[in-house]
DNA sequence: GTCTATATTTGGATAGAC
DNA sequence: GTCTATCCAAATATAGAC
């Protein structure tokens, strides 16, 4: 058995790692250009002029422009999920919100369209297929889990946990386009919020 | 001089009436389609086929589709400052925080289309004009002064305040469109805001 | 002020040769 | 997997008759 996959899939695994590998290219150059021109102004035409390809080329890759948005949906919340994959969530209540928060709102601010595409619903009929929705939720979870593990495990504390914190990052966004005029808000936000939960 | 006047502009005053009660309906119409398609999914074609129009007819009213869009961003903001003044401000101040939270999120949590244009900038290469500009800036002052009036003159604290009450608008509008998930913890969120600001 | 006619561009998408 | 050719629909906008 091993043999014979080794003997024939060898040729496979290289078509597959070069179609995976155009692929990403293709993405990687979409997140130029939503970055650049706005989430809504990706076109297929200017994303394959970009890659140096044929518009209708792309279609080898992928289904229909919305799909292009449907990949795009699951990096951005892949990148998240590995930050907070990233993060040691500290015992101290006050040092481990701040931590979620600083990653969560510099993440958004980085980059208004991925925000747009994530948390907002700013294009006409897209919605993100099963499998990306699943990572979305994967993020939501980890981020809950996150604050259940500090003692939060009321629904309503947490919705208003990050109304609070999803407002810094669209305020930051809306307000003041890489400065940090909200960011610097974070650790008094945080406490404000801690002062709340478990009173001073 | 007076006698001219009333000789001679009637006519232009009943024309003008109609040119503007026309614009108005129109604009309606769009508001009315933003609201069930999407802010960025408005086409003057099918604005004009809802109004019955030809679609080159719309350019006697609007110079264009941005032209619409910034007819719409000041509507919004005339409509949310008119509510601003329609509230009388408290002397108790979380009563008068209360309200005004209570005025914001209603307002965005009413109409995403609405919150889109006014708060986030969504539509490709739409900016308002000098004129629009202004009504925005008028609702901008129009909140700060209130909050200056209950004692609140720091700038940050005013961020931070603009910070919450969006949060609860956006996660609203993202999470629970049409219901009041997190409209139910504003009063909360004003107690944790003045306990923060002013002590218990 | 509204229409017809039209220009022009752009958009997403499919069929079929190679 | 990429191309040529093509379709088709939609978009914004202008010119000029009525």
């Amino acid at each position: 058995m091993v043999a014979e996959r080794t003997a024939v899939e060898p040729r496979r695994d290289r078509r597959h790692a070069r179609h995976q590998a155009t692929k990403r290219e293709i993405l990687d150059a979409a997140w130029k250009m939503v970055r650049a021109d706005g989430l809504n102004a990706l076109s297929l035409r200017a994303l394959a002029r970009v890659v140096d390809m044929e518009p209708q080329s792309l279609y080898t890759y992928f289904a229909s422009k919305h799909s292009v948005y449907d990949h795009l949906f699951a990096d951005g919340n892949r990148e998240l999920l590995a930050r907070f994959d990233r993060l040691e969530v500290s015992d101290d209540v006050r040092r481990a919100l701040r931590a979620v928060a600083h990653v969560f709102v510099t993440f958004a601010a980085e980059d208004q369209a991925r925000y747009e595409l994530l948390f907002l619903r700013t294009i006409p009929d897209f919605e993100p297929s099963p499998e990306s929705y699943a990572v979305a939720l994967e993020v939501f979870n980890r981020g809950r889990s996150i604050l259940t593990g500090v003692g939060l495990d009321n629904p309503e504390d947490f919705d208003l946990w990050t109304a609070l914190v999803s407002g810094l990052s669209s305020q930051q966004l809306a307000n003041d386009p890489g400065g940090d005029r909200y960011i610097r808000l974070i650790d008094n936000a945080v406490a404000m919020f801690e002062e709340h939960m478990f009173g001073r």
